[in-house]
DNA sequence: AACCCCGGCAACCGCCAAAAA
DNA sequence: GTTTTTGGCGGTTGCCGGGGT
């Protein structure tokens, strides 16, 4: 138990003068006395403040406090689409640094954009029971939820120019063809960017892909980076089937295919969810125990099983023809 | 209605680097 | 040049509200 709870479900000041400090949630009469305080004097030197302002709180305690909640220009409410995009590209180019991050984002805090990562991305990775900082994952960021988010940008901004087009962290190219001129429907795109029919990968196209300074989408290629076709990470996978012979299982008898159809289809949902947008009508998530017609009309999800059979097989690429 | 579970988020902690004394 | 203080960062914790049973 922390020392915050501890304060918190006992008293809010300890026994002793160091103890004397308050923790845990602001009063709105901290949160006043804060904010005349910065004012008059501004902000910095803060355990000065914490001292002169009258405040039980530790100067770190003020600035968090100021910083994440109480300065004005820190907006509030969900992360619009551009800034989940945002979000996403500039983590694959520098993980963990959230303030670096934060200052792409303007009036989003550190600690918002790291809670967003941790409850609405790193979800989605344990769904699919991949490390959320693998390749791999990334890859299915960058082939499967970013065109989500194009195309929710798209929409939401119909009368300008391509959204994509208007934020400066993102190559918008590649996706922004893909978008305008393989059809609107996710499900196409991703059909069309996936190679995962492709038993040897073109390794001058994998280093293009993969060049950090323009961040995602810089080539038609999903499964891009060579390190993920090492098949180094088989064993973060091996929920899922290994062999080839398991592919053939189109038919309702593979239950490894069934583990994988509903995991899939609960991070695909998710995503709807996270986005705050309806699946479009073109493609409707599967009945319970109708998968199979679904997987039929759209190629989404055997896509996404050639993608694992293909890192289960150490190369040995799975026919999804065999799907349809 | 009561209980449980879980996700989101505010706030804390430890560590480190830069600035100040 | 050394020590102390301050500020910033990333990781973690636990409260709280909403939904499900």
């Amino acid at each position: 138990m922390s020392s915050f709870s501890k304060s918190s479900t006992s008293s809010i000041y300890g026994e002793n003068d160091s103890d004397q400090l308050r923790r845990g949630p602001w009063t709105l009469e901290e949160d006043t006395l804060l904010i005349q305080y910065i004012s008059r004097h501004s902000e910095g030197r803060w355990n000065l403040l914490a001292k002169r302002s009258g405040l039980k709180r530790t100067g770190k305690s003020c600035r968090l406090r100021w910083l994440n909640y109480l300065k004005p220009d820190v907006k509030r409410g969900n992360l619009t689409p551009q800034e989940q995009m945002s979000i996403l590209e500039l983590h694959s180019k520098w993980g963990n640094r959230w303030s670096k991050i934060a200052q792409h984002l303007p009036g989003r805090t550190d600690n918002e954009i790291k809670n967003y990562w941790r409850t609405r991305v790193q979800k989605q990775a344990r769904h699919l029971k991949i490390d959320a900082n693998s390749t791999t994952f990334q890859e299915i960021i960058r082939c499967f939820w970013m065109p989500r988010l194009l195309q929710k940008m798209d929409t939401s901004s119909s009368s300008s120019p391509s959204a994509l087009s208007q934020n400066p962290t993102i190559n918008s190219q590649p996706f922004d063809h893909a978008f305008h001129h393989q059809g609107s429907a996710s499900a196409q795109i991703i059909s069309h960017q996936v190679p995962y029919d492709r038993g040897v990968i073109d390794h001058q196209e994998l280093n293009s892909s993969s060049d950090s300074e323009h961040g995602i989408g810089t080539s038609t290629s999903c499964i891009s980076s060579s390190e993920s076709m090492n098949f180094s990470q088989v064993s973060q996978f091996s929920e899922y089937p290994t062999g080839g012979d398991h592919f053939h299982a189109s038919n309702n008898d593979s239950s490894e295919y069934n583990t994988f159809a509903k995991d899939f289809c609960q991070f695909d949902s998710n995503c709807y969810d996270m986005e705050n947008i309806s699946q479009p009508e073109t493609m409707p998530a599967p009945l319970a125990g109708d998968f199979n017609n679904w997987v039929q009309e759209y190629d989404l999800v055997d896509n996404m099983w050639g993608a694992w059979m293909n890192f289960g097989n150490s190369g040995t690429h799975a026919d999804i023809n065999e799907f349809n």
